[in-house]
DNA sequence: CGCAGTAAGTCCAGATTCCAGACTGACCGC
DNA sequence: GCGGTCAGTCTGGAATCTGGACTTACTGCG
């Protein structure tokens, strides 16, 4: 009875976007990048319901990507700090403003520009490790590991 | 009566995440990318519902990041396919990818392993295009144009 | 002192969305 | 005819999201 089997493919993009796959989450993670590392102010920065960014900063807490500190003992308060895994979400972070600069910039341009610590503005590009040249979408293809 | 203005960010983050900013979505960018352009392959490799999938499809549609084409007349059969826009989303899924690699593998590693290219294991990385350093979260500050 | 404000949430009820599986309609191959 | 493919749509219940009110414990300000 059976027709071609559903097997969802093993994979790291999909199990990033469970962890980070969701509008809020990734704009929380944005607001500490810019610096704000409190409830309230992301709240008001990124619009998102009191409710929803609560949850999503617990997951984000569990799954490692964020770290909870209370600065404030009697009115317990915390503050929201990135984890080294977080910080590694910087290039995720950059390449999706780069997309909206590209594509969903109105008449004034993009809302923030980046400068590089090297002077220039910044304009963010993917390049291989190894030899330095860009990564375009079919100049890669499936490692075959010569197998031992 | 009013506190603190509410007063979300104008952000190429927020707007490109309005568009991707969702599981099915992405994964659907990436089977095209992979060269799954069918409606109930897609279904098979990431494991969305039928009707999610295509309600995704539809936006992505109609973001003009994907582009319906008729393969099939007579039984009206559609295949999916990047724009310009949609491959310009190749370093936000490759930087997923990465991230996934690195922090939500388990004993076996990742499960696909990219070559670029040149020869070597795909190792991405983020480079500032001017001075082609690579951009670390810190090496970035706010763009202050000479204005005029 | 009392009022306003800030901060980090929680609680709620209603709206929306998601999901799995069944179904459709037009074909194809045997 | 029987089963399979393909691109969806339909369905009803479950889960999630949402805005707003509420809470508790402070810190000013006059």
């Amino acid at each position: 009875m059976t027709t071609a089997a559903a097997r969802p493919r093993e994979c790291s993009i999909a199990r990033t976007l469970d962890v980070v796959g969701e509008k809020w989450a990734l704009l929380a993670i944005r607001e500490v990048f810019l610096g704000n590392h409190r409830f309230d102010e992301m709240i008001r920065r990124t619009g998102a319901p009191r409710d929803t960014l609560a949850a999503r900063l617990r997951t984000l807490v569990t799954a490692g990507v964020l770290e909870r500190r209370q600065y404030c003992e009697h009115p317990a308060r915390f503050e929201y700090h990135l984890t080294e895994a977080g910080r590694e979400l910087h290039p995720v972070i950059l390449m999706l403003m780069r997309w909206g600069d590209r594509y969903l910039a109105g008449e004034d341009g993009p809302p923030l520009i980046l400068e590089h610590s090297c002077g220039h503005r910044l304009e963010a590009e993917v390049v291989c490790a190894a030899c330095h040249q860009p990564v375009a979408p079919g100049s890669t293809r499936r490692w075959s590991p010569a197998r031992s």
